[in-house]
DNA sequence: TTGTAGGCGTTATCAT
DNA sequence: ATGATAACGCCTACAA
């Protein structure tokens, strides 16, 4: 039942000053050796651990970083996550993560809650409101104030800073040129309300890579769903409607709920209708048949969103002339995850 | 580009104390009204915001709570962060997150990290390291020094402490039962190496379930797999073995795995053979059938827990007489959640 | 070799 | 009505 001890505590208890424990504890050699020893011993006797708030207020440097995600349920932000927390603990930072629930209100008071002091740089996926919204006057707002700030996936041109995304057009075009080699014409894109800049590029991907090899586009073939809630009546109605041989979708859960609706309207798959999904999760590898998909890499995402952040933290910490800041754009190559509802 | 600004800046840039800014700007009476509006104004204009690690180590508090949990990828752990970062910003209290990636060393690590003054408290699901190897010292110091501690879902009894967990073992006999109820006799079980309580728990259930109707256990229909990989011969060999029409899974990655080789093998589900698994994910939602499983509300369970562990941080600020501790395990109820694995 | 003093940003107490 | 001072726990020039 020992409470937490202070160096003023083992001071008061050896009959030194608090100055000389804390070099003694440091290994100072301006300490003697006989001195060392017993603040030391005794330190260790009661488990000694110096106070990182305390620690934090000296060094203005918190060893924390704050992540702020629209949304932990979806498998995609929790590998990102997993990266970032693998290459920050290594590192000696701890994570604080706050969930923005898609709206923009909360994205900007976990923000500022998180800025006044209590982490050194922030890594973060918009919200969906913020990113409909076009306000982002709490991120520069922040960097103002000399805090670095990682966008990953969910970014913005509007905010200069680093930033970490995928290929998302390059791959959809590939996905496409996928379906194109194996001779499929009719080429369905499932997507949803286009405020997110991920969907709008994997749509842009699509229709390059149709126009591209001379194909034009058919609306009809171009399903938008909303953003939180599947109609399986909407899905079914498309399939019914429309001739399809071939389907990307924007995310695994579209791409799993479309392969099962035309499944149950007689479908075969691969035989007479292919799927690719984006997202690589759980669903996609248990899905039968299983699902191709578009494999994201969130954790090698979140490993460089962390990356990029402890640079730029560490950096500042050296450069008090701060020369010309300068941000990079890293693209995470992503890579067709080729499985059975495809042909191959 | 304005840098962070404090209250001696303030004070320096108005020509007043630091203590009259202090007091100015929390609205004191002590202070002459146009001092105090000069001083608003000023702290308004430059976006002042009190340095949370200062007030931090004022007032030995944090405002943080640690979670550590083995996994983050598990969706049942993500449900129950959910629910704790819902209950605790409501609360205004933030989340720090580390993983322990089911290691006993990064568990202890990562807790003496956060519990030299990073957190008010913890909420934890132990790893599987730390449930084999039995040694819970990490966290009884931690609590010897005053830190409240929650533990939820993976618990010990070796650890007197708040906890959350579910009736894993009573639901586990329900859903036997309602094996039985449908004419089911043959019911197996897919468990994993059990120093996991809660496997355990509901391997209890299913003993329990069978003896208490008069049945003999069968060894045979018990399918003890690995945790972390899933070798899908093993599970072929089971189900070609034995003679099986009802299994009851521990997790949904299981069912939904088990369920695809029985279908292979051509069983049809649910005529032939039923299926219900714990966890109830996305998986069980969209497989093919969806699968019946044990709903755990992880969600709910956080929020218990954060709740817990709130009112036990509030109170240890005002008792300093540490009444006699008194510590609750609340049980939150599972549910069966009925889908088409199963005869309805 | 050890100790003193000042400061990080804030607040509470006690002067003026 | 305002200000000086001390304290939270730690670190580090500088003094002794």
């Amino acid at each position: 039942m020992k409470k937490k001890i202070t160096l003023k505590h083992i001071a008061r208890e050896l009959e030194v000053s608090v100055s000389t424990v804390s070099k003694a504890l440091r290994n100072s050699d301006e300490i003697g050796r006989d001195t060392k020893e017993k603040v030391q011993a005794f330190a260790r006797l009661y488990n000694y651990k110096p106070n990182n708030i305390a620690i934090s207020l000296k060094n203005k440097q918190t060893k924390n970083i704050g992540v702020i995600i629209p949304n932990i349920v979806h498998h995609f932000f929790t590998t990102v996550f997993r990266g970032i927390e693998k290459y920050a603990s290594d590192r000696g930072y701890n994570v604080i993560v706050c969930v923005s629930d898609e709206s923009f209100d909360k994205e900007v008071i976990n923000m500022e809650m998180l800025a006044n002091g209590s982490v050194d740089g922030f890594i973060m996926a918009l919200s969906g409101a913020t990113q409909r919204q076009n306000d982002f006057n709490h991120i520069t707002e922040v960097m103002g104030q000399g805090i670095p700030v990682v966008l990953f996936d969910r970014v913005t041109d509007q905010v200069n800073c680093d930033k970490v995304v995928i290929n998302d057009r390059q791959i959809a075009y590939e996905a496409v040129l996928k379906f194109l080699a194996n001779g499929r014409e009719r080429i369905a894109l499932v997507t949803n309300e286009s405020y997110f800049n991920v969907s709008e590029e994997r749509a842009n991907g699509y229709i390059d890579a149709l126009k591209d090899n001379g194909r034009t586009i058919n609306e009809n073939l171009i399903l938008t769903l909303a953003y939180d809630h599947i109609d399986e009546n909407v899905i079914t109605g498309f399939f019914e409607r429309e001739q399809i041989d071939a389907v990307l979708c924007v995310n695994e859960i579209f791409a799993v709920c479309c392969m099962g609706i035309a499944q149950k309207l007689g479908y075969k798959v691969p035989e007479d209708i292919a799927f690719i999904g984006f997202t690589d999760g759980i669903l996609s590898r248990h899905s039968r048949p299983s699902l191709t998909t578009v494999a994201q890499h969130g954790e090698q995402m979140g490993e460089m969103a962390a990356k990029l952040l402890i640079e730029k933290i560490e950096k500042e910490i050296n450069d008090e002339d701060m020369e010309q800041e300068t941000y990079r754009t890293e693209i995470i190559k992503a890579t067709i995850m080729e499985r059975d509802s495809t042909d191959n």
